[in-house]
DNA sequence: ATAATAGTGTCTCTCAGACACTATACC
DNA sequence: GGTATAGTGTCTGAGAGACACTATTAT
């Protein structure tokens, strides 16, 4: 197929060309995820065009040849909830063939953590159109499996294309890094009290903690340090506002 | 763009151009991991074509527009290495623009472990070409980093692409899933000794363990079964030989 | 004072690490 | 018997869970 005598590099690309063998399309999908009083929320839109035309969808878009995957990702988070400078990971490539009617579309799923006051501002001064719906996880630990949205009517809402499963992975990867991984500040505001992260890390692993360990591990861990400021307007003890510990470098 | 008129799925998915707009190439690389006395090794082939041509890279091949990211990994696995029926596992998606010259080509990560000596077995009956080399890694625990191969010299050898990046990956992920995941088993034969499973779970942690410990926590895990049977040919006492918990369901 | 939550002190249980000891193979 | 590794029993220290108690705010 190729001739034998060897060629340099530089012949060797400009010989190339990519269109030879056809290809599957690449998007990328964002799960925007915050918590709220109900539990875990994420962002999604309403798919005005087929496949899946009327359902709700993670939002998501091709990638561009130029951009990164990463990049792509943030791309997609600015063009459909105007927020930028979240936490951005990557969770999981999925390529069946036939997860898209129209094509061969192979998607990278990417999560993205936002406190739900920042969402909110970023929504409103963008004027995007979304929607926030509460997940519910029906299944526990890190057993994994789809996750539901519930519709007005109480009624699980179907999921266009295969993102109750990214959800699903995504909640699992979620209650298992957890534990090692600073995550929880990402949903909380940058002062925060050690109950608010207690919430949130019980909000994600769907139990309730032990409040004594709790509170003894989180001080011990070195992440969180305190302000000496404390809460306002309770009807209680105020307790102490924490922040994360600046990052070294 | 399109007419506003409501079109039926059917419609739309016969009037989708696929080809509309350019979008880049995708492939798998698979990291065929195993562990030998000097520590982890993995397979790779030597690039007999541009880019990278002479360099040692991991298997991989372009995703066909019919199979599955898992299909195509393994049948990666079947035509570089003769292997089929081991552990597959996807490991990241890396598609910076740049990391392959010909042109844009994201690439979909996947390891598999396997036991030397299958490893060898299939190589020898397929009759395919490939080197085993040991893995270097230069940081410890789940830091991270690239990983380095060592050549006939025992300088750092380079890989092709953005492969040590993806070794480096590849060294975390097993570093931090083998403590609540049976993946040394796959490293291992079917009968094993428990200090064999120590040995492997040394090999991939790059530090030792506690051998009591390993042992009450191993037993107590109910990941293993003791066969009855007892090692042949030691020079000590023979250690009894356990098996993998055969799998409800 | 009462209600409500923040925060501290201490006991217990579990588990990892350490060490000592016994068991069983080959030489 | 000597050597090497398998396997057991027990002590200790660290950390999680549980509980009792004190502290501080609003009403």
């Amino acid at each position: 197929m190729k001739p034998e005598q060897p060629q340099t590099e530089e012949q060797f690309l400009a010989a190339y060309d990519a269109s030879e063998f056809p290809h599957p399309s690449l998007s990328v999908d964002v799960a925007l995820v915050t918590t709220g009083p109900a539990g875990l929320q994420a962002v999604f839109v309403r798919r005005s065009e087929h496949p899946s035309r009327g359902r709700l969808a993670l939002p998501g878009g091709f990638v561009d040849m130029r951009e990164s995957l990463d990049e792509a990702a943030a791309r997609v988070l600015v063009q459909k909830a105007g927020l930028s400078g979240v936490y951005l990971e990557q969770l999981y490539t999925f390529g069946d063939p036939g997860r898209d009617p129209r094509t061969r579309v192979v998607s990278v799923a990417y999560f993205a953590l936002v406190h739900v006051e920042e969402l909110e501002r970023a929504v409103r001064a963008s004027a995007v159109d979304i929607e926030l719906r509460t997940l519910s996880v029906p299944w526990e630990g890190e057993l994994g499996g789809a996750v539901e949205v519930l519709g007005a009517s109480g009624a699980p809402e179907p999921l266009a294309f295969d993102h109750a499963g990214m959800l699903g992975l995504l909640v699992k990867r979620l209650r298992g890094k957890l534990a090692y991984a600073p995550l929880a500040y990402e949903l909380l505001p940058d002062k925060f009290t050690l109950r608010q992260v207690q919430e949130t890390h019980e909000i994600v692993l769907g139990r309730a903690l032990n409040k004594d360990s709790f509170r003894r591990s989180l001080l011990a861990s070195g992440e969180i340090v305190p302000t000496g400021e404390h809460e306002t307007d309770t009807r209680h003890r105020p307790a102490e506002l924490y922040r994360q510990t600046p990052r070294k470098r």
